[in-house]
DNA sequence: AACGGTTCCGGGAACGGTTCCGGCAACGGT
DNA sequence: ACCGTTGCCGGAACCGTTCCCGGAACCGTT
């Protein structure tokens, strides 16, 4: 790599110092309008471009933020993470990948790494289970500025962003109840998920509100995927085999669960309804295409960075907790289906 | 953010010099036992971390890689980052995350953030459209360490890391042809991607191998998404509805083309028989379970990382071409399917 | 006693910017 | 003619680290 222009090859060669050369590439008064002019056109002619590392080192500012993901095979987070990322470009910020995808037990030397370069904050992007989290906690302590979707840490207040998974869930049971539904089974999440816990909140008042009691045969836990959602299936099948209809808590694990139905030679959504959660790309071309919980995903990345932002900006704002609606999509694995 | 200890902070509390304290963190020799045991206990009770903006500073290594990608709803590039960060991390480094997903005319702009940081080198994840790549071909010239997936830049000779397609296509069609199809139609991705092309020649040699002639109406290109699957596969059946195999160059337009082939009533593999590329987590719980080409796509991203690491360090090694091999997973959407 | 070789440590400059502060010329008002 | 502003610019210090070099103390030889 060639050597690259400093400030101070500019300021010499525009005659000037390298503290006018400074205002002028930060857009500072106090230059005057034809200096100004030169020294752009020596910028160019170098091809002088500021080191952002220098900047950051007396600036404090980085405009780097952290962002811890645990895993990529999960079309929420993937998206979450899009959204993030245009939103953080918007504002002249930039993420450092952080991916404990193989090793959760990874993160507190992910965290050591990020303060070590000084990021501006950090976003989490990761579930919440219930792994250790005392150098999380240590962070918000630090002041360093946090959002997390997702991800909600026990007795530390900090900014949160999620999808309204009560709500969510209550929708789908709802939607299943009022198609006449009345034996309803449900495959959740890994049990230490917050949503997991929602969603399932949700599907009790559903019931709690039509009137039908709360059945735990009805509920089997899955891992999210396809393959557990396809086991997790069978095993519904065992303990309640007079089920009309499923909850899915996500669209891997209801398209999993619909091969296994199948495989007993029920018909969907004649036999038995299916309503799933998330809206993935493939739920619109499964078979029979998905009936599920769209969550507005990038727009939870969106807000997510932008509250960042907000901290980072003035770190004595207040810490919030921001819900955005799933909306239900309404398609033919269930009974009112197209 | 409470004020961080600085090294010169450490060196005054353990009595030494800074010099002193920089060589015990960086475990050089030259310290005696004592000293160093004294300063490492400062150095722990003050919770002092290095400014690793400093250190890029003076040593020229920032340890920062830069990340282009441009899809992350496609599950081949997100795979490829996996691998990519966990080969970094291994190795002390990180990525930068540069999305060019809604915009690709972003790019350049992107370049310039990378090295106005001054990233040690640049993993392309993104394939290699016809876009304009000038700014590419100047990081090139400028000596930027640069590997690339999947993407070719024409006329620049450049490490690049991607599956054998040829290769690929060329097995994908030859199975369909051994199962004694003699009309196989083929859904391809957009015209311009380097990939599609290479799966398209091994189609037409593997035809060729069998003595089939090469028939373009069996041919359609899609978008890579289910819904352009699912559209081509309307237009393939209307151009040449006597086929009886199809090959999909990625997963989820096997699976919209399934969807399509469905609703004409036909059966799979009974009346059509489908093969795949990709084999996405979907293609195992699709209807049926789709025969696919696996692609090693974790192991693109860790052998372009471990490539572009070796470039890094030694900037004169010289460009090479690597191809990783795909391979058939029998499944029912076809013939000899289980 | 003088000498060369280790071992251990520190002073000062550098990396590439920004910030603080102060200087100088021009200018308008009295 | 004098004075306070204003516009424009530069000198020096600093951000937190590492690198180059030199120097003191100690050791065993001759």
């Amino acid at each position: 790599m060639q050597k690259t222009a400093t400030i101070r090859d500019v300021a010499a060669a525009a005659g000037v110092s390298p503290q006018t050369v400074s205002r002028v590439i930060n857009n500072r008064p106090d230059v005057a309008p034809q200096t100004r002019r030169r020294i752009w056109q020596v910028i160019r002619e170098l091809g002088y471009q500021p080191s952002a590392l220098a900047r950051a080192l007396v600036s404090k500012r980085t405009y780097a933020l952290g962002l811890i993901t645990a895993d990529f095979s999960d079309y929420f987070f993937t998206q979450v993470i899009v959204g993030a990322e245009a939103e953080a470009r918007r504002n002249g910020y930039f993420f450092i990948l952080c991916s404990t995808e193989r090793n959760p037990a990874d993160e507190p030397e992910y965290l050591r790494l990020l303060t070590e370069r000084q990021v501006d904050g950090i976003l989490f992007a990761r579930p919440s289970t219930e792994q250790d989290s005392r150098h999380v906690a240590s962070l918000v302590h630090q002041g360093v500025p946090l959002v997390t979707t997702a991800y909600h840490l026990p007795g530390e207040q900090l900014t949160v962003v999620d999808v309204d998974n009560v709500e969510g869930g209550f929708q789908a049971t709802h939607h299943l109840v009022s198609c006449g539904h009345r034996r309803i089974g449900m495959i959740t999440g890994p049990a230490d998920w917050k949503s997991v816990k929602d969603r399932s909140e949700g599907y009790r008042r559903a019931l709690e509100t039509a009137g039908i009691p709360f059945d735990p045969r009805c509920v089997v836990h899955g891992d999210w995927s396809y393959e557990g959602g396809y086991r997790a299936m069978q095993q519904l099948l065992l303990q309640s085999p007079e089920i009309t209809a499923l909850f899915a808590q996500n669209d891997c694990m209801a398209i999993g669960a619909m091969l296994a139905l199948r495989e007993t030679g029920r018909r969907i959504p004649e036999d038995i309804a299916v309503v799933g959660f998330d809206d993935i790309p493939a739920a619109a071309y499964c078979y029979p295409p998905l009936t599920t919980m769209r969550q507005p995903m990038q727009e939870v990345g969106r807000v997510a960075t932008r509250l960042l932002l907000e901290l980072i900006q003035d770190p004595s704002t207040e810490r919030k907790e921001v819900l955005l609606k799933a909306e239900l999509v309404h398609r033919s694995s269930c009974c009112s289906g197209a």
